[in-house]
DNA sequence: GACTAATTGCGACTTTGTCGCACTTCCGGC
DNA sequence: GCCGGAAGTGCGACAAAGTCGCAATTAGTC
């Protein structure tokens, strides 16, 4: 439960640089993002700060998560199938990929220097400055493909995750 | 105008595989998708649709263009923000990446084998079983960089792109 | 041509996200 | 420690993107 210190830390001299202020909402919204699992959306940050009974309206949190994300303590993915908007942490997390399994659902991260090169080299050859990238590869993870695990279609979405909070598999 | 007949195609016998049919509003879907440019979203589709004067339901096009994914003729992608669902045009098109300008909003596509490559030993690493997967680039194109256009920020999107239809850009 | 299950059209509804605005709170100055 | 003004918050209304149930229609089969 401690441990938001680094975030709220990088939070503030970001803040401060921008002539922003630090605020109640603002704060809020780290920690209930410090709650959340590996891959979150903004309704989970909402959901986390209500469980927590942190009072932060959800118009707060779409205005803050934006914020963090510029601060380098959460970077926006699309982990999944990239539809809803989608966040990770990123602070004292260096760059990854993910392996996305369509069957349980889980997202395996991974990472790689030659892809990284390669990506750089492509980029130079088009005279093109990269900021950030992204790379989802999808398909079935080990487990899965070795049938060993109740699969995600007709039954729980396999607890087993990268992390997550609970149930993000869930839509409508 | 001509050109219909290997997406038609392709999309008969994948219905017939499946034991699905062959309707009227499938193909006006198909139709209008050829009209549609490189990057799209449903929404274009259905305007697209609109604008040859087929008449299908937005319902009926959210339903078939999942099944023209499943065909191979479109693909789906999140070539800009990533937030809502957009599609490309898959068939008889190599798979590529995307670098997508962060300014003009312009998105290059581009291809390496040595990426596929290293692609291919991280999933036969992690024991997975890649189906398709998606790299993106976000950064600033030479163009921009070199300051010769007209940015996206104030002006209009900047005409040149991979060929969408006219307008992405817009959000609400 | 008749039959039947798959598909469509339609509108209502949900979800995700944004906006304007009055009220509150932060924070630098005194 | 208190003040003042601007930044930020809460709130509800709204917009866009998608989905759903259901009655009417239609593609294929016999």
């Amino acid at each position: 439960m401690k441990g938001s210190g680094e975030a709220a830390k990088r939070l503030e001299s970001f803040l401060r640089s921008r002539g922003l202020r630090l605020t109640r909402g603002r704060r809020l919204a780290v920690e209930a993002v410090e709650a959340c699992g590996a891959h979150f959306g903004i309704e989970d940050v909402d959901a986390a700060a209500r469980a927590k009974g942190l009072r932060v309206h959800r118009a707060t949190i779409y205005r803050a998560v934006p914020l963090l994300v510029e601060a380098g303590i959460l970077r926006k993915v699309s982990a999944s199938g990239g539809d809803r908007g989608e966040y990770e942490k990123g602070l004292g997390r260096e760059h990854h990929d993910h392996l996305l399994c369509l069957d349980c659902g889980r997202s395996i991260e991974v990472s790689s220097a030659a892809m990284e090169r390669e990506q750089a080299r492509l980029c130079a050859q088009h005279g093109f400055l990269a900021v950030d990238h992204q790379l989802r590869i999808r398909g079935y993870c080990a487990v899965c493909r070795s049938g060993g695990r109740p699969r995600a279609t007709s039954g729980p979405p396999a607890p087993i995750a990268t992390g997550a909070p609970a149930g993000r598999p869930r839509r409508r």
